[in-house]
DNA sequence: CGAATGATATACT
DNA sequence: GTATATCATTCGA
């Protein structure tokens, strides 16, 4: 089942963050349903977070969507090739937003392999943010979708993860940030996922 | 390890 | 309107 928009609309995106380990990002595009059982997160924690788009409340054209409700997608795009994919959380006007890093292959394992142009599964088919957006064939035309909508959603599988296999560290790529680029808001699950 | 990739933000004319 | 520095990265040695 679908995560409710209240799932995204609390205050604490860290603790969002976590939760969102073991959850099930689904995506249905040109027909072809994928999901994939997310491992990694990284939270973006607002106007006070000078790793994020929105760190000074910055609101352009691109961040816009990370000011709406949570419960919707940001999309954009990195280094001019890379499709990212985040989930908005928390309140209007309050751009907190959370990254998805990497996932593991539940559902659509074909259309993922030709997306990918790949031909078996590995743990390069959706390592990485860029790459799990590309094989889910997220592109930026998703950015301010609804998570309540038939595109791009996230559903409760139940699957198993108990808090000590979570592991909390340093987000990637945000030397800039100064003193917010050593916060240990990314969180992994790398640990087997086990199903109920 | 290092190059490649192009949209975006920002600072100009 | 135009320029250019900057990236929440990937892929191939």
């Amino acid at each position: 089942m679908k995560l409710p928009q209240e799932f995204y609309r609390r205050e604490d995106v860290l603790q969002l963050s976590r939760e969102l380990l073991g959850k099930v990002l689904c995506t249905r595009i040109d027909g072809e349903l994928a999901r994939v059982v997310i491992t990694e997160t990284e939270a973006y924690a607002g106007v006070a977070d000078k790793a994020s788009h929105a760190y000074g409340g910055r609101r352009t054209k691109r961040t816009e969507p990370m000011f709406a409700a949570g419960g919707a997608a940001y999309v954009y795009l990195c280094y001019g090739i890379h499709h990212l994919f985040n989930v908005v959380s928390n309140v209007e006007n309050v751009p907190h937003a959370i990254l998805i890093r990497a996932g593991k292959p539940l559902e659509g394992v074909e259309a993922m392999l030709m997306r990918r142009q790949k031909l078996t599964v590995d743990r390069t088919l959706l390592g990485g943010p860029g790459s799990l957006a590309k094989a889910l064939g997220i592109t930026t035309r998703l950015t301010g979708k609804s998570l309540q909508g038939n595109e791009v959603w996230i559903e409760d599988r139940q699957i198993l993860l108990t808090a000590n296999e979570i592991v909390a560290s340093p987000r990637i790529g945000v030397d800039y940030a100064e003193e917010d680029a050593l916060r240990p808001y990314r969180f992994r699950a790398d640990a087997q996922i086990t199903y109920e």
